[in-house]
DNA sequence: AAGATAATGATATCTCATTATCATCTACAG
DNA sequence: CTGTAGATGATAATGAGATATCATTATCTT
C-alpha cells in the first residue's frame, strides 16, 4: 500500500500554450476555440491534449467551468470576481457580464437550499448586432 | 407540385398518456421522465414515440423545451407567466420558480443586443434537503 | 549527458441522447 | 365494416463531445 510516490507535471509548451490562449482572451473559451487559440501558437497540438489540459487546470483550480444551456461546456480562468454571461445566437461566443441582480436568494422557493446560480443572457454581441 | 394534402395528426392513446404526463405535473419533464410518467397509464409505450411526440407537441406549440446545462432537454407546458427553474443536484429533478429579477436588461453590454435569458438555480430541492 | 517516466498526438473507442428503419398495428373517413 | 395512410415500438444507426490506447517524444532529476 505504498502511497502514489506523488507525481509532479512537467512544464510543457503545449501547457504553456493552452494557459496563454486564456491569458490572451476575457471570455470563456470551449475546447475547440481553445484548440484553436493554441494551435496559433502551436501547430501541431492535438485535441487529446486539449482535454487532458483542461480538466487538469480545472482540477488545480486555475480554470472553472461555464456551462451554456445546449453548449458543450467553457472555460475560464478562476478567481474573478463574482459575474454570468451573454451567449451570442450569431456568431456563438460566450462573453462575460458584469454584475449579478441582488435578489437570487429570494427566488428560491421555501424549504429549497440554493447552492449557486447562474444567469444567462441570450442575444446578439455587438460584433453581430451591427 | 400539387401542395401536400395536409395530414391530419390522429388522437392516439399514446399521445393522450404523453399530455397527461405533462397535465399531472407541475415540473419540466426530461425524455426519459415523460417515458415512465406515460408508461404508468400504458405499460408498452416506447422512447422513439415519446421522442416523435415532445417534437411533434413542441412544433404545435404545445410544449416549449427547457435547457439546462449538462443535462438532457427538458420540456414543460407553453404560456406559463414568465418563470425561472431549480435543478436539484441531489435527485436531478427540475422545479419551477416563480417570479425574475427586474434589472436584467442592466446587465447586458453597450452594443449588445438582448433577445432573452435563463436564469438556473442549483442546489438542493425541499424533499432533498430534509 | 542519460535514463526514467510523464506528456503528446493520431486515432479508435465510448457514452449518451436522439433519430431512422421497417414490419406491424390502428384510428378514422367513407 | 373496410381500406389505407398515419402511428407505433423494437432496435439499429447516428452524431457529437469526450476519453482511452499506445507508440513516440520530450522534460527534468541526477
Amino acid at each position: 500500500m505504498t502511497d502514489s510516490p506523488a507525481p509532479r507535471p512537467r512544464d510543457t509548451a503545449q501547457r504553456r500554450a493552452i494557459r496563454a490562449a486564456f491569458a490572451g482572451t476575457p471570455r470563456p473559451l470551449s475546447p475547440l476555440e481553445v484548440l484553436e487559440g493554441a494551435q496559433a501558437n502551436l501547430p501541431g497540438l492535438g485535441v487529446a491534449t486539449v482535454y487532458r489540459t483542461l480538466k487538469m487546470l480545472t482540477e488545480e483550480r486555475w480554470l472553472v467551468t461555464v456551462e451554456i444551456p445546449g453548449e458543450p461546456a467553457r472555460y475560464e480562468i478562476a478567481g474573478k470576481p463574482h459575474h454570468h454571461h451573454f451567449h451570442c445566437r450569431a456568431c456563438g461566443q460566450v462573453f462575460e457580464v458584469e454584475g449579478c441582480p441582488r435578489n437570487i436568494q429570494t427566488l428560491t422557493p421555501t424549504g429549497f437550499e440554493l447552492e449557486d446560480h447562474e444567469i444567462v443572457l441570450y442575444g446578439r454581441c455587438a460584433a453581430c448586432a451591427a
